[in-house]
DNA sequence: TCAATAGTGTCTCTTAGACACTATGAA
DNA sequence: TTCATAGTGTCTAAGAGACACTATTGA
């Protein structure tokens, strides 16, 4: 660090700092396909189209207790009941047409019923598919319509759709879209909704059960027409 | 966006903000071993210990621009010769004692004649091994005693390993490590020492030569007292 | 000729896809 | 008993580790 830079750090009003933001993408599973909430704007720039909920990171504040925060009042999410992972960093200089804007983006997976619950606790979101198209992403309406996205909402959907993509086979990110018992079948649902193929169910059986993060509950599914299947528990193994 | 949020983006002065730096890991392989570039810190906090090179981000100057702006200042390297990769974002609130500093940390990799021009072109420079330490990292000087390491940069070069480590496999970046042209032997040892493990020749070379991205020169190298290798030269199949 | 590495052939083991099969619970 | 799905056995193909082998160059 040199001279310029170490007076500046003990002088903050000596130079423009851009601002700081957090953008959550709130992904889930609906319908079978990959689902993101989003929010209208109302005001300009973008005014009509969506975007990620998010906000300022206030200067006390970490930049992953921010974004919790924008979970919890955006989404009505408890802190830690959600998969929250850093995805990257945004900061082009005319990524905002009103100033400098830097913004974190943050990828919280939500399992059905916290998706549910958060379309439910805030009438403002509205969950849209969201179909990957190279680095960008679709967004897709409840009415089959694709949504206007605004600012650069739409490559970050798209990095994080790519990102779980790319890391759902060897993690245990998978299990965070899903309740705590679950059945096989609906787990390798999750999988193909992610990576939007069919898999194969005897190899997805075995890999999943080899891995050692599935324990039996011994108990079975209810409701169903035809034999139930059994419902497993999530175990992290170094626990 | 809320009313609040929407009102201090029209008043800069509004609120109080970060101040955004970005950091470099310069990473090359010397010795066998992975090594960074450091510089001593002169002055508090931290001073006498070592730090990665890195500036605050302008306001009229993207992230990335920033990162490649510090890499031509610190290690003289031209734009657009290393390869350059974001990492992760830091910004604990006590991650600098001076004040909120957000830090946007980036992986540069350098090959060895970038990171001998790096050394002798700013002599504050000094390369340390990398050793990993669960989520942190441990730099060895030339003398082979650790280095104390200031702020959270120690996280920062760990992370910056393990990055590497999890993606060689299967992308491209293991040739930024190398010169335009190289043998399948050094391509091989830049690999080891990326993932501190001995490979297996026979499947090591087959993999490589499957990928389809290596291309013979039809040339040997040269000054060997013994058998000369095949000399490479990196593809990318989608040029 | 020797030393040292380049480069290859082949066996085995593991893993995944394909496909067909048996098992079981609800209606 | 039928139906739909749960759950399994087995064949095959691809890829990686292990190991030994041949090839080639300089000294």
């Amino acid at each position: 660090m040199d001279e310029r830079e170490f007076l500046q750090g003990y002088d903050p009003a000596a130079y423009d700092r851009p601002s700081l933001t957090v953008d959550l993408v709130l992904l889930g599973i609906s319908q079978g396909q990959p689902a993101v909430l989003l929010l209208r704007r109302d005001d300009h720039p973008f005014a009509g189209h969506w975007a990620l909920p998010g906000g300022f990171v206030a200067m006390d504040e970490g930049l992953e207790d921010a974004a919790q925060r924008v979970l919890e009042d955006k989404a009505g999410q408890q802190a830690g009941h959600v998969h929250l992972e850093q995805l990257y960093t945004f900061g082009a200089i005319d990524r905002d047409p009103r100033m400098r804007i830097i913004s974190v983006a943050w990828l919280a997976l939500l399992d059905e019923a916290a998706f549910a619950a958060a379309l439910a606790g805030n009438p403002a979101l509205i969950p849209a598919r969201v179909v990957l198209d190279g680095d960008n992403a679709t967004a897709i309406g409840p009415d089959g319509m694709p949504l206007p996205v605004a600012f650069d909402h739409g490559q970050i959907i798209a990095l994080a759709l790519t990102r779980l993509r790319g890391k759902i086979d060897y993690s245990d990110v998978g299990f965070a879209l899903l309740p705590e018992c679950f059945t096989l079948r609906e787990l390798q649902q999750v999988h193909q909704a992610i990576l939007g193929t069919p898999l194969n169910k005897p190899a997805f059986r075995r890999r999943m059960l080899d891995k050692g993060w599935l324990t039996p509950t011994g108990t079975r599914e209810q409701g169903t027409s035809y034999r139930p299947a059994e419902l497993y528990r999530f175990k992290n193994p170094f626990d």
